[in-house]
DNA sequence: TGCGCAGATTTGTACGGCCAAATGCGCGAG
DNA sequence: CTCGCGCATTTGGCCGTACAAATCTGCGCA
């Protein structure tokens, strides 16, 4: 039932490898990545298959490619873009920020975002956590899931009792343990009132017009695996893209 | 001075050629597209290049291709996605709204927005206009313009003068008549008051909190062309966009 | 010294070919 | 009639080559 993945392709993995070594910092500001007769040669492939990596990575705006010049990887500060997850992954990156588990993994009837989620029960399994920033709350997010999926997260003792560490992400440990990869989400913000529980934990009234983002990951078979809806205070947090132009 | 745009290469042209055929409608749902095979016939060009500009089309988000089925045009509603000027372009395609100019372009002082076009002067062209859906104004849009951008729009009589129709933005007027063309935007989103003037056109109360979005576009030599700062009714409008996986 | 041109380096575009993987269809066996 | 195998179609991946365009370096000449 459970496929495994098959081969990885070569340029993907590549792109892997250099999308790591970029996050890693490897390559500061000024310096230039290898060409790609060196990435053909040390990796043994063909330099179309060096190019096809690198265009992922420029779709990703990670890199920064010059005629003539080189490969550069884009500036910390200009990697917040088309990247996948950029709530919940980039924001670890970049800021220094913590997670905490305010209400821990636990079942529970809810029409709702069973219907968000395209169930035909009303169970779900639910979720909670405050991001804070200097020991300053400054987002909430609570997270639902389908029961089957819920149940490959009851093993992870951070999740299932208050208080961990930012370690990971929960998309990131469903990538891991989903038989299928998270392929795409669908994403909606608004503005949105202080509910008197995400008040509680914000501390602010209840009522406070706060930014919402609702996600909606799916699986690659287009199944919904996760409805995530955060609250930011938006004092603290401001959602940016850059978004580049494709063709004329 | 004013570069002229050299040769387009071929596979922007046909991913061009393919874009508009794509917006026009011309691939209702279930249709498939021609085949790589095909296109690299009809238009004379190698399987690759035909490939090469279906990369394109699928990062945008305009199709979706199936090995061993064929490629398909996305549906209307998933088209929403990656697309430059999401905010202004595609609400236009989509949705059915208006656009009246209520403030019409004129010269101003303004050191702030002066200072987030990159300006060395307090001087900028500004201009607001607000949209419309069924008559009931949802959305409130400044523009701010460096003072040599602005001179090109002097001569638009529907910008110089209140109630104008809707045949155009202000980014689409702008990217035929630069130099260069438009590449970037950076954009920002998050909850901000009514101000008076916006509360005023919205029919709302001042201090109302809305949906707001900033962008700043900039040409392909970095140089910042226009800020627009539009505020949102949040029951009217929500920001959506869908995310898609690169690699892992 | 200073200027400019020739060549090297690096990325961009385009071609051709080859095989793999996924899908759909039809035909034949049972 | 139904199931399943095999073939045709279509997209995915990878290679090798060739040339164009942009940038940088360094040499030679005035």
């Amino acid at each position: 039932m459970a496929e495994r993945p098959q081969r990885e392709s070569t340029y993907l993995r590549l792109a892997r490898e250099l999308r790591t070594a970029i996050l890693r910092h490897d390559f500061p500001d000024g310096v230039r990545l290898p060409t790609e007769a060196e990435l053909a040669e040390r990796y043994e492939v063909s330099r179309q298959t060096v190019r096809r990596a690198f265009q992922d990575l420029v779709a990703e705006g990670l890199v920064h490619r010059v005629p003539g010049r080189g490969t550069f990887a884009m500036p910390r500060e200009e990697q917040y873009l088309r990247q996948f997850g950029s709530v919940d992954d980039l924001m670890g990156l970049s800021i220094d920020t913590r997670m905490d588990v305010v209400a821990p993994l636990h079942a529970r009837v809810d029409v709702d975002a069973a219907g968000r989620l395209g169930l035909n029960t009303d169970r779900v399994h639910k979720l909670s956590f405050l991001r804070l920033h200097d020991d300053v709350a400054f987002c909430h997010t609570s997270v639902w899931l389908p029961p089957a999926v819920g149940r490959l997260l009851d093993s992870v003792p951070e999740l299932t009792s208050p208080g961990s560490p930012n370690a990971f992400t929960v998309i990131g440990l469903l990538d891991q343990r989903l038989p299928e990869p998270i392929a795409e989400a669908e994403q909606s913000i608004t503005v949105a009132g202080a509910t008197p529980e995400v008040a509680g934990h914000l501390g602010c009234e209840p009522g406070r017009p706060l930014l919402r983002i609702d996600r909606v990951y799916q699986s690659a078979a287009g199944q919904a695996v996760e409805l995530a809806i955060s609250h930011f205070l938006p004092e603290h947090y401001s959602y940016r893209v850059r978004l580049r132009r494709n063709g004329a």
